[in-house]
DNA sequence: TTAAACATGTAACATGTTACATGATTAG
DNA sequence: CTAATCATGTAACATGTTACATGTTTAA
């Protein structure tokens, strides 16, 4: 139930339409909370109905000005202050390196290495986001750039694990002949 | 669709029921990929229509062994080589950091410890895992340990970033006033 | 004899993805 | 005038969770 706390969320620096929500998702929370146009529209309409929304304003082409309501701002602080948040509890990355035993040694190597070129694609991507917030100041992007430091830190440690883990197979592998 | 990846992955170690798969799943693939009792048995029926497993022997209680065919290998094969695996789109602890700004500074400080604290008990059940190893020998093994590996320095980068994170937070304060 | 473990299946519901359908407004 | 952007909504389908329903076998 978290996508209703990311709107939520977004709601708090002022009023949006579904369709302004769809592009702060995806510019902002890309990486940490990824949401469609489907699901949003639908959220937004079950949100007005328990009134944790309203229809602020209407504007050309049927746009509906969402804004967050005080019930909506209570759920919100509730969330946040409240409730542990759920750990993830699927990798596929992972998942694969469980069955790596199922192909040859150079396979699981290759599979290895390909995962440490994704991560340092991802930390170039991260990085350059953090570049395009250089000018901006702060109260804005603060916390942006702390859960943006997570990625980064995230994805050199893919980069290190790959690298010893594709050690561990060679040792392994040598010392089986 | 990688619950069918999972389940055709732990059946390359031998036949098996739901009913084993489920403790299985709740054993070693915990961490790395959750299915529940009600998945398990709804993915298996769909995989032997698609002749993917098949019922390879029946016990009491109406027990149905299921196997890997030889379909089942080349999709898992071509699973574990061909197809990259997606990134997880969403952290519900990230999400949460992204909207921290919304509550006072020594709350936000009490997130992050929280969120340091949760990575210190969880690196503590993965390092109990892996004393549990201990006398396991290799081959079997192996790549789980690995996978634990991640596990661990994945905890300890939280534990990391957290503290980082909160002396920002205090600088930031300091710096306000 | 009775509790725990074994064993399967389904219904209801929540969440998430893709594709389709429709139309208004704006900028070049 | 016409392409891009703005804007909403829904249908179909896939995936995932919780709860219910049912019955057998084994071990204490």
């Amino acid at each position: 139930m978290s996508l209703r706390h990311g709107v939520l969320g977004m709601l708090t620096s002022g009023p949006a339409s579904g369709y302004d929500l769809l592009k702060r998702f995806e510019q902002s929370l890309a990486n940490v909370w990824s949401a469609t146009q489907s699901q949003l529209y639908g959220e937004l309409a079950k949100m007005a109905d328990e009134s944790l929304v309203e229809v602020a304003a209407q504007g050309p082409r049927g746009r509906k000005e969402y804004a967050i309501t005080q019930r909506g701002r209570d759920e919100l602080q509730h969330w946040m202050t409240e409730v542990d948040p759920d750990p993830p509890r699927r990798s596929a990355m992972l998942l694969r390196v469980f069955f790596l035993n199922l192909i040859p040694p150079d396979q699981a190597v290759a599979y290895l290495r390909r995962q440490a070129d994704l991560a340092a694609h991802q930390h170039a991507e991260l990085a350059a986001i953090g570049e395009s917030l250089r000018d901006e100041s702060d109260e804005e992007t603060f916390y942006g750039r702390i859960a943006l430091e997570w990625g980064l830190r995230a994805s050199t440690l893919v980069q290190e694990w790959a690298a010893w883990a594709e050690t561990q197979v060679k040792n392994a592998t040598r010392a089986d002949t």
